[in-house]
DNA sequence: GTCTTGATGTTACATTTTGTAACGTTATGA
DNA sequence: TCATAACGTTACAAAATGTAACATCAAGAC
């Protein structure tokens, strides 16, 4: 049962994916010592949060030695372009424009750094799967 | 003090606003009966989720006859908008640009359809402001 | 002027979720 | 065989959620 449609990840495990998703993978260990100064927390309770992200879906692990190492299942940007489309849905009315019209108007993007963007990417998922 | 400003919605909570952003204002009962397939509730608990959505700065209200008269503070697509510029910061580590990919490629939005929209957008605000 | 009634605020509480962690177990290299 | 690192299990307190009863209070009905 999700927390709600556009994230079902509270505050201390985002900051833990986030992590993860910027260092592409880690152990218990590393995620604790990276923390550290931002979320101090023991090792045991370094390994629930990551347990749990993995039984929500966010990570898988592999064993490495002695050690788990998590990865995300997704990159970010997949999980993040879920959160988006119902976003969209909840908050907008289904209208992506009006997302993008909040975007501009609220500063969170510049109008022509989207314009950039999108073209940008609509010219290359044209063309054929060159990503950036 | 919420720890997540912009997640800071229960499930139940965000079906209100969602109903609320939509109909564009409403009263207890209004919403209540709106959501009574959805979801059930009395109408005391109908309250109690409008006060508290007031409380998180998501509506206020006005009296309208012996009735509370509930609207949101801001139009659904700047709380979309701020969702979505801490989903960039979080999942993307910043990067607009990650996020319109994910979206693409997730299929959220079609890429002609985002470059479009962008495109209108941005010839519509010709000034690219500074972030407030 | 009461009385009825609809709407409000106050208060309560069982659950679920989160944050935190102690502990017991187990494989592994010394 | 033993120390250890890493794991899973189990436990809780605190906060957030969902749900609602109850006491009130204003305004129109009589």
């Amino acid at each position: 049962m999700k927390r709600n449609a556009w994230n079902d990840l509270s505050a201390l495990e985002e900051l833990v994916m986030s992590f993860v998703w910027s260092a592409g993978s880690a152990t218990a260990e590393d995620m604790r010592a990276a923390l550290a100064e931002r979320h101090p927390m023991k090792e045991s309770t370094a390994r629930t949060i990551l347990r749990r992200l993995e039984s929500k879906g966010y990570l898988t692990h592999g064993v490495e030695g002695r050690a788990y190492r998590y990865r995300p299942v997704d990159p970010g940007r997949s999980a993040a372009a879920r959160a988006v489309g119902r976003i969209v849905d909840r908050f907008c009315n289904g209208s992506m424009e009006q997302l993008l019209i909040g975007m501009v108007d609220g500063g969170v993007v510049d109008g022509k750094e989207l314009e950039r963007l999108a073209r940008r990417i609509a010219a290359s998922r044209k063309a054929g799967r060159g990503k950036s």
